[in-house]
Order: C-alpha cells, then structure tokens, then sequence
RNA sequence: GGGCCCAUAGCUUAGCAGGAUAGAGCGCUGGCCUUCGGAGCCAGCGACAUGGGUUCGAAUCCCAUUGGGCCCGCCA
C-alpha cells in the first residue's frame, strides 16, 4: 500500500500548478528511466496555456522543485520531452513496505473497497449428467478466483451453483437406467459413469432407434411435472453426479455457499412472480396465431439490437417453461425483485455448511437481494442473456440492471492433436468439445495425468520424501498448474487446450511460481530471521528497487483486479514479481552478504515470499515449502 | 442475412479508459552447476492481419476489408 502514498504526493504536489485540473494524466512509465510515476498533463493542457509541452513542463518543475522538501516520498521531479516524471524516494519507501508486510502477512493486500456490498458469484453451473470437463474448470477456476479476489477485498461474497436437475439431459439418463437397463453401480467414479458412457451410448442409439426418442419424451414430461418414480429417480441421480462434481471443485480449490435445483424456481414460485411482474408491466403477452400460437412471449423489438429476431418463447403451448423464463425468475430473486423465496436445508454430506434448495427446507434471506449478481456463463449465451439483462432494465430501470453481470469467457476447445488423443480425427485445427460424442477431457483425468508427471520429477528431485509427502505434492502442484493455465488466458479469447502445451511445467507456468516461492522459503529456513541487523542507512541496488516498488503496489494490483473483475491482472502480476525475484536471486548473494545488505536482504525476500503467497492464494494456486 | 468475440515473433501470449524503446514463455543458436535448490538464469534470432480516419502522438479509439470462432429452437 506504500505506493499509494507517493502517489497521493505526486496528485498532491501537481495540483499545486494545476489547481483547477481534476484529471492528471498518470501513469506508470514504461522505464524506470523515467521515474515511478509521470504524468502528461502538459499535452493535454498546453493549448490551454498557450504552451508547447515541453516549455510547460519546464515551468511547472521548477515552480513544484520549490515546493518538493515538504513532501516525503518525491525524490526528484523531472521535464522530459512534455512528461512530467516523478521520482520516488525507494529508500524511505522501503523500511515502510517491509514493516507493513511482516506486520500485515496474510492480511498484506486487503482492502475495504467492497464493504457493504453484498455479492452474488454463480459458477460451474454444469449439467448434473457428467463429471466436469476442461471447460467447465474454466469457468469454475474464474467464478473462484473472482470470489477470492472480492471476499479479500471486504465484499460480502456467496457463492451458487445453479444446476439443472430437469433438463432433456437428464432423460437420456433415466432412459439408460430403465429402458435400456444400464445397472446404476459402476466401479468407476458416478459422474465419470453417467456422462462417459451411459451419455455417450444413450446418444448414439439414438440414431440407431429412433422409437427411443419418444420414450424420451415420455420421460422428460415425468420429470417435468416433479411427480410419480420417474422423477424421484432422476433427481437422485442428479443428486449422485452433482456430489461428485462438486468434489471436483474440492479438488480444483473452489467450494459453493448454496447449491440452487433449477425445478425449485418453478415449486418455490420464484418464475410465476416474474411472470406476473412482467405481465403487470406489459412486456410478455399470449401469443394468438402464428407459429408461436399458445406460448407466452416477449417480444424480439424491445430489445436493442435483436429487433431482427423472432420472438422469445417464456412459457410453451403446453404449459411448461423454457430456461430463460426460469433464469428470469432467478434473476429476479437474485435482486431482490421477487416476493417468492428458496427454502433451504444444509447438505453437510456433501460439503460442511453447504445449503441446497428444498421442499424439506426453511427460508432463508442471506443470499436474497444482492447489491450484484455475477453469473459465470461462456460467451454462447451471450445472446441470452442479454434478453434476460433488457428485461431487467425495461422492468425495473437501467441502475437495477446493471446489477445483473454476465460475466462471460470463451469456451474451451481441443487443439488437433489433443483432440486425437482421445481418437477423434480433426479435419481443423480446433476441434470443440462435445459431451454428447464423448470428445472432452475430464477435470480429474487431466489432473491425475498432470500429477503423474510431476510425481516423477519429484520422486527424483527428493528421495528423502514419503509417498503420502510426494503425493500432497503433486497434487498441489498439478491443481496449481491447471489454475494458472486456465486464468493465464484473457477470457475472451479461445483457449485452445492441448497437454503438453497447456499445462508446462516449465517457463510460464503454475509451476515456475511455486518453484519460485519455494526459493524464497529456501533461504528464509537458513536465514535467522531474529538476528538482523538494522540497514536503516543501507542503499538499495536497482534489482531491490524494483522489487520493492513491486511489492508497495500489491494492494492497488488487487483492488483494481478486484473491482475490475479480472484475476488475470494479478496473475500477471506475480509472475513479474517472480521475474524480478528470480534475475535478483541469480544476481546477488543473500546470505553470504555483507551486512547490512544481508539484513536487508532476508527481509526482503521474506516480503516476497509473502506476497507471492498471497497472490497464490487469490488465484487459488496451492503454495509448497519443497518441491 | 443479422448479432457478438478474436487477430501481436514459427507456436502460445502480455500490453489496449491513446503516450516515451511492444514484454514474456515454447522452439531454435550460444553461454551459466567449488556460489542461498538448474522445475532456474544470461545473451542472440524473431511480431502489432490489411487499408483508411481522428490526434502533437495509435498495437491501443473510429470506419471498411480479410481471416478465424460463436450465436440467432416451443434445447439447456
């Protein structure tokens, strides 16, 4: 947080000459050639001062260099080419940020930008017929570091899963159960069972029997109406896979407050509130001829942009809801727009404290109405959920709208040569996953594949170790890897996944930033850390500037990651750290220095150490002492 | 046909509310183990899709073109 004192110095002293500027124009420089912070104010105002930049940046140094001894932290203003570059004084920075680091540790960063801010974070929300895949771990690797970012910085933050316990997907596995009499025991894991084989078969007889296709309409009615063994059973299914899934999440580092049945917002009447609003409000009505005759639509033209389109069916000619009429619903409650409430039980065999929705269960307001609803959902259903977002607004006004983020992400897709691993030939160079054809990978299987490789590596890197030491290992590192590789990526853009190249362990990766906080945890456990000597005079070189420069702006990194919603910029972030530490660590002796560099030194590389660890604990990589 | 997203070295990418020399990793070439852990470091090669526009200044903003991905169902 040190740097923000300089900063509020810099803002400070300009305004001295620029007293009726509000905006100053800074930055930070892309050299420390030029300071640790400028400003180029002088071109956006020169004109004003009938000036050519240049000559205004003169003037202003030499008026503020008068008044530079009553600040602290600037060292020295510079006039350069029409910037304004302001030099901070690393020196008295420095004790500062190491003392706040050792006093403040795992609480380094924190900041209360969110206070009072009640914040609602969906992620997964993944079909309750399969063990999750690659892409699903995108998701849930951004909805998690999203949550960790915002509860460190003092927002209120409950996590959801939505999951769609009545969908057509669920039917080609009831289906599989009861007319095809797939046995419901397996010896490999449930969810693996269901989405890797009974899926996947189910799917391909399809073709094969068509007749197959009307029991499943049978079914998916049964299941619909919520009543009668078909139902029952299909919940428990559900049930069954969601549990596993769920584990995945354990295993991924990412855990849920509330797990909401999509069925409960139908029974709890969460949809039939909004469809009333909406009707009160006059945006849905009963279509009477046309193709559509039956169903209960909104109209296309309302919303911006999609005026082209054909309407939006809420309710069916049969009666039943389609997805987006239940998100409306959702949503509304989210918002605390709705009347009608979940009922919730605790489900402590699948997570401690974890609520799900239920007929079983009480109400309970602590997720209701939240100050913002962030739903983690890939960029496919941008189009829908943009209907849902102009609803919103037409119905309660764009301020309450903006409430409601989707918050979307490019899906996941196999390279060629990934995608033949799994013996599908690809006629591209991306081939996309696909549960129905069985082209995915799954969440666990890359894991387990990771850990092998870095299991080898360490068997050999230290013998000394047990097989239940090499085993937690790896298993952090692998989890570790796999976050990096999904967060390193700018969610708009496609990951395309392939093994070797997605998940390194070597240079840009997870693994470089555990083995770099493994040095600093290498040093600190020789060094006596009571023994320091005072460097209150010390001069620090060019690599420990930077370092500490680093380090002083950690809280802002996180507040700005924070509120712009972007884990990535933190990623970024600390594998420049590592950067630094590393060029430092070859460059200059920690323990064999003289005092009082050494000192200084250990203190610093403790810095670092914490830092690196905190960031990893926002991303949710998993830190190691040995490796 | 309409809409959304993407385009930076051979490959994977950072930088984008305009700002000084476009930063990494992989690969390739050549170095660094008597030195705190070589899953590391140092050096070299190598990039802003194309064409306009706005500006003192454009990888960044705007328009067009090209290429790639996605979406447009009484599926979710």
């Amino acid at each position: 947080m040190t740097f923000s004192y300089f900063k509020k110095e810099v803002e400070e002293i300009l305004h001295l000459y620029f007293k009726d500027e509000r905006e100053l124009f800074l930055e930070i420089p892309p050299s420390e050639d030029f300071g640790e912070l400028s400003s180029t104010i002088c071109f956006k105002v020169a004109n004003k001062y009938g000036k050519k930049p240049n000559e205004l940046a003169i003037e202003v140094k030499k008026q503020l260099d008068q008044a530079i001894g009553r600040f602290n932290f600037i060292k020295k203003i510079e006039a350069l080419n029409g910037y304004l570059n302001f030099y901070m004084d690393v020196d008295k920075i420095s004790k500062l940020t190491l003392d706040e680091i050792s006093e403040k540790r795992q609480e380094y960063g924190k900041s209360d930008i969110g206070k009072g801010k009640k914040v609602l974070i969906e992620h997964t929300n993944a079909n309750p017929n399969k063990a999750l895949h690659i892409g699903h771990a995108r998701n849930t690797c951004l909805g998690d570091s999203l949550a960790r970012l915002l509860k460190f910085t003092n927002h209120k933050v409950i996590v959801l899963d939505y999951a769609d316990d009545t969908g057509s997907q669920m039917a080609d596995l009831v289906l599989g159960f009861t007319k095809l009499g797939l046995p419901m025991e397996s010896q490999v894991r449930f969810d693996k069972y269901c989405g890797d084989q009974v899926y996947v078969k189910v799917n391909s007889l399809y073709e094969k029997d068509p007749s197959l296709l009307l029991e499943k309409q049978k079914i998916i009615k049964e299941i619909d109406t919520q009543s009668g063994e078909i139902a029952k059973l299909s919940k428990e299914i559900a049930d069954r896979v969601l549990k596993e899934q769920i584990k995945t999440c354990a295993r991924l580092g990412a855990s849920f407050d509330i797990i909401n049945w999509e069925s409960d917002v139908i029974r709890f009447q969460l949809l039939k509130e909004a469809l009333d609003t909406l009707q009160k409000k006059g945006l849905i009505y009963k279509e009477t001829k046309g193709s559509l005759k039956g169903c209960v639509v909104i109209k296309s033209e309302i919303v911006k942009g999609r005026e082209m389109e054909s309407d939006k069916v809420l309710i069916r000619s049969d009666g039943t809801s389609t997805y987006l009429a239940k998100d409306i619903g959702y949503a509304f409650w989210k918002l605390g727009l709705s009347n009608a409430r979940f009922k919730y039980r605790y489900r402590n065999d699948i997570a401690e404290g974890l609520l799900e929705t239920s007929a079983e269960g009480v109400v309970d307001d602590f997720a209701y109405g939240a100050d913002l609803a962030i739903s983690v959902i890939d960029a496919r259903q941008t189009r829908l959920q943009d209907i849902l977002k102009a609803v919103i607004e037409l119905a309660f006004g764009k301020e309450v709208a903006n409430k409601y983020i989707h918050y979307r992400y490019e899906v996941v897709a196999l390279s060629d040569k990934a995608a033949s691993q799994l013996g599908y030939e690809a006629d591209s160079k991306v081939v996309h996953m696909s549960s129905r054809k069985g082209v995915y990978f799954n969440v666990d299987d890359v894991l387990d594949k990771l850990k092998e490789v870095i299991r080898n590596r360490l068997v050999k890197n230290q013998p000394n170790l047990s097989d239940d030491e090499i085993s937690d290992l790896s298993e952090k590192i692998a989890v570790s890897a796999l976050r990096y590789a999904l967060l390193k990526i700018d969610r708009n853009k496609l990951l395309i996944f392939d093994f070797d190249e997605t998940l390194r362990i070597e240079g840009d990766s997870g693994v470089y930033i555990l083995y770099t906080y493994v040095r600093t945890k290498g040093i600190l456990k020789k060094a006596s850390l009571n023994e320091l000597s005072d460097f209150k005079n010390y001069t620090l070189n060019e690599m420990e500037s930077r370092l500490i420069k680093k380090l002083s702006m950690f809280g802002e990194i996180v507040a700005k990651a924070a509120s712009a919603l972007e884990p990535q910029l933190l990623l970024i972030y600390m594998r420049d750290l590592c950067d630094d530490f590393n060029t430092f660590y070859e460059k200059y002796p920690v323990l064999t220095a003289n005092e009082p560099a050494k000192s200084f030194r250990i203190r610093l590389v403790e810095a670092i150490s914490e830092v690196l660890r905190n960031s990893m604990n926002l991303l949710g990589l998993k830190p190691v002492d040995i490796m």
